[in-house]
DNA sequence: CGACCAGTGTGGTCTGACCACACGTGCTAG
DNA sequence: CTAGCACGTGTGGTCAGACCACACTGGTCG
């Protein structure tokens, strides 16, 4: 069976091997020669899947070993990879539909959350200065298409940041990669995107209403509707 | 220049492009051909550099594009690097209480999910078996807590993965280890946790039972009480 | 005019081949 | 016998070439 991403094997072969505790710091991976026969694919693969592990700081590679031991040494604890992390890597192989269903529930109790907060307590204050800059600067007539989405990336991820919560907040940016891209893809064949751009900044501005407005099940059904509301839009130009 | 870390000059080009602006979301860089052609290194050093691009979430590969364009697309804006910290930031562990919120928000929608399918549709069967397996595993008397702990937090993937929702499956696979470690800690302090386990035991079979009833309000409720209300308890002997 | 089908170029992968270096071994000189 | 050094071996780092599947293009044929 020919994997596409041969080396996202690579990646979660070792990855298992960490979480489940094989691996300990300061042990040695077998050769990158090894792997490559033992995996069943090519060395490129295997360099290409531990250069990503070495960026992430993983692992540590050092050249010229004697014959006894292998060649690269982990450098960061069993539990250690994060969610975040194995999301990055992972992100674009996620189907659709599943990044827009976790989309739905996560960023719609943030949204609610954040109007609850808000009015509940002034005395933790929800800085929402983030959001609106980004909502002024998607309003600019001289975006590209892809310019815009990332735009709309960040003002997601920057509601999610002034929740507070890490754990969202790492998990949206780690599948931010994912939803770019099927974004741009849905976006590219439209007739008019700047017609549905129109419609998506209103939206935007209408969940950021809401939650100034503390209410909470507004905008929770605002930010609801204006995710699956986009998606079924772009699906339906998909074929 | 150092010979070694070729790759490294693919990243450091590329990236130097992207802050100095020349880059924008949506454009698209040289083939990987051209690119190794004018940096003057192989195919293999600009592929690893690309990978590493593309976990960080910076960049999007696909296959098969015509002769018009090129064969990549940067996602992100000129605040590159800013990616690469978060992760860095995000290695170390995430807050409780964060990971606490998240599963609160997840699981419940898990939960609600699950019993609205298995009331809707009997064509997409729905497996619960995994989870009723952990349920008996976790009635064994013989158990030490890590060991009850490590099957609770099996049972709760167990039902992410009945969901078939990949995205949610993953974070919480990568939540897992923060997850046994709170629980841990927190039941180590408790007088007698087997009258907990008892407790957590009865409330496991309640959220299958509300799911298997395809009452999807209570399955929500169900888990949502299941895990503030473990979190509350345990939090308590935290200080 | 529309449907189809080769041509072309892309990323994805594998293989084989070098290089420089680190290590172990074993020989040699003292 | 010991200290020192040269050599062989295996490693990661890199490159070049080849193949595949796929997407897009542009022409041809109905």
């Amino acid at each position: 069976m020919s994997e596409t991403r041969a080396w996202r094997t690579v990646l979660e072969h070792i990855e298992s091997r960490l979480i489940e505790g094989a691996l300990h710091p300061g042990d040695r991976l077998p050769g990158e020669r090894a792997l490559s026969a033992e995996l069943g694919v090519g060395r490129s693969s295997v360099r290409e899947a531990l250069r990503v592990l070495e960026v992430l700081g993983l692992i540590r590679t050092q050249a010229g070993s004697g014959p006894n031991a292998g060649a690269i040494i982990i450098a960061t604890p069993g539990g250690g990879m994060s969610a975040l992390m194995r999301l990055q890597v992972a992100a674009s192989g996620f189907p659709v539909a599943d990044i827009v269903r976790t989309r739905l529930i996560l960023e719609s109790a943030v949204a609610g959350e954040l109007a609850e907060r808000l009015g509940r307590e002034a005395s933790e204050p929800i800085d929402l200065g983030a959001a609106d800059r980004l909502l002024d600067a998607m309003d600019s007539p001289a975006l590209s298409a892809a310019e815009f989405l990332a735009l709309d990336a960040e003002f997601h991820l920057a509601l999610a940041e002034a929740s507070g919560n890490q754990v969202i907040t790492a998990t949206m940016a780690g599948l931010r990669s994912g939803i770019e891209g099927y974004a741009l893809e849905g976006l590219a064949h439209l007739d008019d995107w700047r017609a549905t751009s129109q419609r998506l900044r209103g939206e935007h501005r209408g969940i950021v209403a809401a939650i100034r407005a503390a209410d909470a099940s507004s905008a929770r059904a605002r930010t609801h509707d204006h995710i699956s509301g986009y998606y079924a839009e772009t699906s339906i130009h998909h074929h």
